[in-house]
DNA sequence: ATGCCGAAGTGAAACGTTTGAGTCAGGACT
DNA sequence: AGTCCTGACTCAAACGTTTCACTTCGGCAT
């Protein structure tokens, strides 16, 4: 369906020549178009009298170029570097079957999550020589699918989805980051939940917190169920009691105006201002991410509370507002970029090693660290 | 990749038993790879009964198909959809000489401000069937130079840097996102950085503000030429003196190991620590981005100031932690997003328009916008 | 009957590589 | 003297489109 997306925006009627006239015709003193064609496998094949089968393989370094004597390779080396030589990636990818593209689908490119974990998944990927396509997904099923179905016409060989939910097996192997949905061909990148609960959790009793207000996930996002049940078991483990009346938890429509980061902090906001007619019963929050803590730092010192005299908060993510908020929030950190790089890694695995590039699912733990600032306390 | 052979080539291609003995040779457990072939071009018009060229022309709505019969084109467009038929990016591409990508190049793809400028150039390139390959080239000079490389390759059909100075004209049209260098070829999107400094220092003046210290920005960086000759213009014109004992640059190295974000409040947190021991002098402090304007505030609270009582204090970008910090920091708002879409607006218009693509050095400015929070006050 | 025209396509050459199957000398071995 | 290598390449067919020049056919005017 989408092949009919040419936008009405093609000035299809200028006819190539209307450029060649209007070149002259407009300004007389203009440079004659350089138009810098680019040079050629046969070119560099012709100036150095050999084929251009040879002078490919020479230059993959292919394993059939072992029988070609050392210096001819050479002059081959030399002429490509002489003549400014560059493949024409098109035509190599057409040939070979190989794009060395991955697609990226994420929900926003500006949050900070989302490129933690590209910023990761970029320096392995250029590293070995690929490169990738963006799309920006906005939590919309539909531009999703369409985002997809675009890639897979680009040709890419495999996807990273990042905080990306599939609803479908993909066409290509793919990496979901935060993925908890198992398909064939998907490997998931997912934080080790139980023991970020766990590092979380066993902090707060270390400083004496006994009664602790929880902050669940959206439904839509892709690690509240795994964060919520790391929280319960860890709990229980250590005899915290989870008060549904110090439980709340974030909502948040796809597709809203207000971006998901906006809205993790205003409704940390309104929980904090909530929480503050229980004062007496809880000691510390532990957020779902760093934003929502924020939100509920700001509502409690508004309130009056003091953080971290009176409240401890917790946050997650270690986004860089964490580091530089006032206080600097104690935070469970995702390492987003080695989230990223292992990824980029696994897919590449897949997409390079002998191995079946479509293997059954499963899944990486990447571990969390807690990071320790100034928004925890000794409770009082 | 050697599986990627498929026994539904036999109809058109000779020797398929090469494959056909393979496949029960090597792994008989294994199971059967489906390996989807793609449909091609060449398919749709034997299943219609046509040539290629016409189903292509009819597909791509070219000009040449307005002879072929409205029943004929239903037909074809029905063929398409029913065989599932997704054009092959490569292939077209190859032929047309156009890739129908742009290659965006900036500092670090975890910098907010990137990441802003970003969203909106996505948005506006996605509406119009194109992509982009992202490469972040970490102020060094040598990869921005290995990635020009590498986009060229890619046959990019245009480039977008932000933040980042190119040294040579490119090889293809170009935008470069707070730009100052003028190139054949190249367009610069810029903020209009007197304007800027005009809504900053006088927002300080209406509140009473004479004793003013400033930070310029690192040497590197594109914006700090511009914005600080804005600046003196208008502290000219408004008689504010600018002392060079409460003028403080950030420094950069580029390539360090801490991303300049860290540094901006590193550095920001020291010249705070300065300026305590000047605290009768001055009343407000401009910094020159939100990053170093936090550290400050950070630095002048630890020394007992109060901000914004004691001193106010404007920041610069409006990235988001701007809103969630505390205070809610006075800034100006680069509109990231829009600057964004314009660079791709102008970047496509070059690249589909009937204008030489090469044209002259251009400027466009984009009018930046003063968000008033709680970092400022009324002189004491 | 001839010529001409428009409608409705078709043929085949690109585009720049990669790749599997050959070729072709010249020496080693039998 | 024939066979068999092996080294050093070359040939030509893909890969899936787009594009320009060309054909074919029926109808209409001359």
């Amino acid at each position: 369906m989408a092949m009919t997306r040419d936008r009405k925006s093609e000035p299809a009627s200028a006819a190539p020549e209307a450029v060649a006239e209007k070149a002259p015709a407009k300004r007389a003193p203009a440079k004659k178009a350089p138009v810098k064609k680019a040079v050629t496998l046969k070119e560099v094949a012709k100036h150095l009298g050999l084929s251009p089968a040879t002078v490919s393989v020479v230059l993959n370094r292919s394993p059939v170029a072992d029988s070609i004597p050392r210096e001819t390779q050479d002059r081959v080396f030399a002429a490509a570097r002489e003549l400014k030589y560059r493949p024409n990636h098109l035509a190599r990818s057409l040939r070979s079957r190989r794009t060395r593209t991955v697609g990226v689908l994420l929900p926003e490119v500006v949050e900070p999550y989302a490129t933690g974990v590209l910023a990761g998944l970029e320096s392995h990927l250029i590293h070995k020589g690929y490169f990738y396509l963006v799309a920006s997904h906005r939590s919309e099923q539909r531009l999703l699918d369409e985002y997809l179905d675009l890639m897979r016409t680009r040709l890419v060989e495999g996807m990273v989805l990042i905080a990306t939910a599939l609803e479908q097996p993909p066409s290509v192997p793919s990496v979901v980051v935060a993925g908890h949905q198992k398909f064939e061909g998907v490997t998931n990148v997912v934080l080790d939940h139980d023991r970020a609960a766990d590092l979380a959790l066993r902090h707060l009793l270390e400083l004496g917190h006994r009664k602790i207000a929880f902050f669940k996930g959206q439904e839509g996002n892709a690690d509240t169920a795994d964060r919520w049940r790391g929280i319960q078991q860890c709990a229980a483990t250590h005899g915290i009691e989870i008060r549904d009346e110090l439980t709340f938890q974030l909502a948040g429509e796809p597709g809203d105006e207000i971006s998901r980061t906006e809205q993790a902090f205003r409704q940390g906001e309104q929980y904090g201002r909530r929480l503050l007619e229980r004062r007496d019963e809880f000691t510390a929050v532990f957020a779902f991410n760093d934003l929502s803590a924020i939100g509920v730092i700001q509502a409690l010192v508004s309130g009056g509370l003091r953080v971290p005299e009176d409240v401890s908060v917790v946050g997650f993510d270690d986004i860089v507002n964490a580091q530089y908020y006032n206080p600097g929030l104690t935070t469970v950190r995702q390492p987003l970029h080695e989230m990223g790089e292992t990824a980029g890694r696994i897919l590449l695995e897949r997409l390079t090693g002998e191995e079946p590039a479509m293997e059954s699912a499963a899944v990486v733990t990447i571990e969390p660290e807690l990071v320790v600032r100034d928004s925890t306390a000794p409770v009082r």
